[in-house]
DNA sequence: ACCTATTTGTCCGTATGTATG
DNA sequence: CCATACATACGGACAAATAGG
């Protein structure tokens, strides 16, 4: 699994390692069920501090495509939901938006995971 | 507001102060709009951390609770329920569509009921 | 327009705790 | 018991956005 990051860039490093490694798993670099390299090993390769990629990886913990353990590490989820399902379920997501009175653009923002910034 | 933390205690410092923050909000102590200590504040008055303070503050946000910015600091949101259920409901369809092996574009699509508008 | 203080955001480093194997 | 690896907490440093003088 190869990331690379940009120190000089305006985007945080955490969220350039979080993308790297959602990169290396849709393009199939790394499998489910693959383990993800331990925190101070891979910020030891990037020349960035363990924390960073821990947040890195408590970000893809909180969307639901990694686990970690402790003392066991990182691990790519296993598999995968019904696609019927996610309809239903982004239908409903989209109904009880529009009642909260969000635009359609805010119901995209709402799902939307390339733009890393911080929601304001 | 009036938060206690217990040192002894197995529950996580950030955890707690979380906590204290979401019954002053529901208990009535903290109302809508109003804004919270600066981290810096509550920290010294809790005598625990600001970065711990602030991790609080981000669960807090990320539920859709709270607002921070930079330079302002962090007030609570008008409407707490409506945003953080739909926040909730998003970030699990989002797990699960990612679970399911859909790229961001593909999650966006999902939701997306500017049917043939051009995205820009 | 400028400067300063405030406050959150990121990153680093260290230390200690806790679950796993 | 011991090594591994994430989890929490502290502290310091600097950046970036905001507000006020």
């Amino acid at each position: 699994m190869l990331i690379r990051v940009d120190g000089s860039s305006t985007v945080p490093l955490y969220e350039q390692i979080a993308a790297g490694v959602r990169r290396a798993i849709t393009e199939g670099a790394v499998s489910r069920g693959d383990r993800l390299p331990a925190a101070k090993e891979l910020g030891a390769s990037l020349d960035v501090n363990m924390h960073t990629v821990l947040k890195a990886y408590g970000q893809l913990r909180d969307e639901g495509i990694i686990e970690m353990r402790r003392g066991r590490g990182v691990t790519v989820v296993d598999q995968p939901a019904d696609h019927a399902l996610l309809a239903e379920s982004a239908r409903k997501l989209v109904a009880d938006a529009r009642r909260a009175g969000l635009t359609a653009e805010e119901i995209i923002r709402l799902v939307d995971v390339r733009d890393q910034k911080r929601r304001e």
